[in-house]
DNA sequence: ATACCATACTTGTTTAAACAAGTCAAGCGT
DNA sequence: ACGCTTGACTTGTTTAAACAAGTATGGTAT
């Protein structure tokens, strides 16, 4: 699949990164020792690199070598990561899973919609609720909002499956960038109708927009998860 | 402060998308044009696209140009992104703040503490717990792990300054990468005991782990907030 | 008018080279 | 034994160039 060789290169290292064929905590081989390896330029290598520092995988030390901090991550809960759909995280993270969607509406965004979303007035939607099960047991509330003119033919049957899987695969888009806010909040009604709260009075709450490849944002989406099988993992670097 | 040329550039268009004089939606100037502009190589452009890519506020279409996705955050509730110190977000967020130490110890990590935090077992430890006061109201409880041979002479001072403050500063030493995890739990009768939970029944819980320069982790933090002042950003991009 | 194609853009990938700067250890002189 | 320099490593930054590949526009032939 990766045709770009930087991407065969990140992909090997982070095999063999988390195969421990590279051992947590040690170095990684030498960039000019890797170029010999792989047979490409010390750019190429550096890049492959660089994405493995951006997902906490290795951090360079200047004037030393690539130190490895990789650490396998604990199973316990259901992980995000990246953009993934529900369907591909379960999947992931070795999970059944089963949505049912309990409303599937065409609207209009009035201001206040808008203001909420980012979505132009006077947009276009879909408005879809879903619930999803882990394990059967109803866990996440989907909130989506889709650009009708960018994602067109939507149904309630693609909404039990996959969207992004239609998306993709049958509409052809490719999905880019994701800006999500996570916050805590109350559980509402709607929350306790349809999942199985147990008396947790607070769920977590992923927000999130989605832009296509052409910089369109064409989702906006807010998933409502129990809180103990949430779990969100990040690496950030400080700047200077 | 910033002495490397992408460096420059990246906050030259950042600050010119921040205020708007390139608006969003709109497209940057060609990387070519950006040559000009800038007098520097294309590769020293794109590098600085690159980082702006990272953060969601631009994103590249091939062929076209680079679209601006940037939109101003609403500064209702503390934000967290980056890598900073409370006392750095208070600021950032211009709220008023205050921090109470409410725990200073000395301690030995024994296996379970090693396996949680990912310190060595028997490393030597400060344990610290604080309780962080925005505007008066006590919405965080602090619980740091700090390795002593990494971060020597911490006193109970520092911790109610700012510890990051310290070592950066005092002991010179740089702050790399964070890998940080969030969660929602139940809330704790310490929980319960230092801050204004109000009704809430659950946090929202930021864990992380932090490597210095040499690649070393050198603190286990837990963060624990308040649901209705917390929001966690994150821009994500997927991988084909 | 329409369909097609050439072309002049745009960003994406890769190479090669040079120099800067940080680290480390061997070896030298005192 | 100690401190210093030197040189051989390491990663960091920047340039220049070439080619690939996606996009848009305008002109041409039909």
């Amino acid at each position: 699949m990766p045709k770009a060789k930087f991407e065969v290169i990140y992909k090997d290292l982070k095999r063999k990164i988390e195969s421990l064929e590279y051992p947590s905590l040690g170095l990684l081989p030498s960039e000019n020792t890797m170029v010999g390896i792989y047979g490409c330029s010390r750019n190429t290598i550096r890049r492959a690199i660089a994405e493995l520092a951006e997902e906490g995988y290795v951090q360079s030390l200047h004037g030393k070598g690539v130190r490895i901090i990789y650490q396998p991550i604990d199973q316990a809960s259901f992980t995000i990561g990246g953009i993934e759909s529900f369907k591909e995280s379960a999947v992931r993270n070795h999970k059944k899973y089963y949505t049912e969607v309990i409303q599937f509406a065409e609207i209009t965004a009035d201001e206040r919609v808008a203001q909420r979303t980012g979505f132009p007035a006077n947009s276009e939607l879909y408005y879809i609720q879903r619930v999803r099960y882990l394990e059967n047991k109803a866990l996440i509330l989907d909130v989506n909002m889709f650009f009708k003119p960018i994602v067109p033919g939507l149904t309630p049957e693609i909404a039990r499956d996959s969207i992004y899987e239609y998306i993709e695969n049958k509409l052809g888009m490719s999905i880019i960038t994701s800006k999500r806010k996570m916050t805590v909040e109350r559980a509402t009604e709607i929350d306790e109708k349809h999942l199985e709260l147990n008396d947790y009075n607070c769920l977590a709450v992923v927000s999130g927009q989605t832009y296509n490849g052409d910089g369109i944002m064409f989702e906006y989406t807010q998933s409502r998860h129990r809180p103990d099988y949430f779990c969100f993992q990040d690496t950030a670097t400080r700047k200077r």
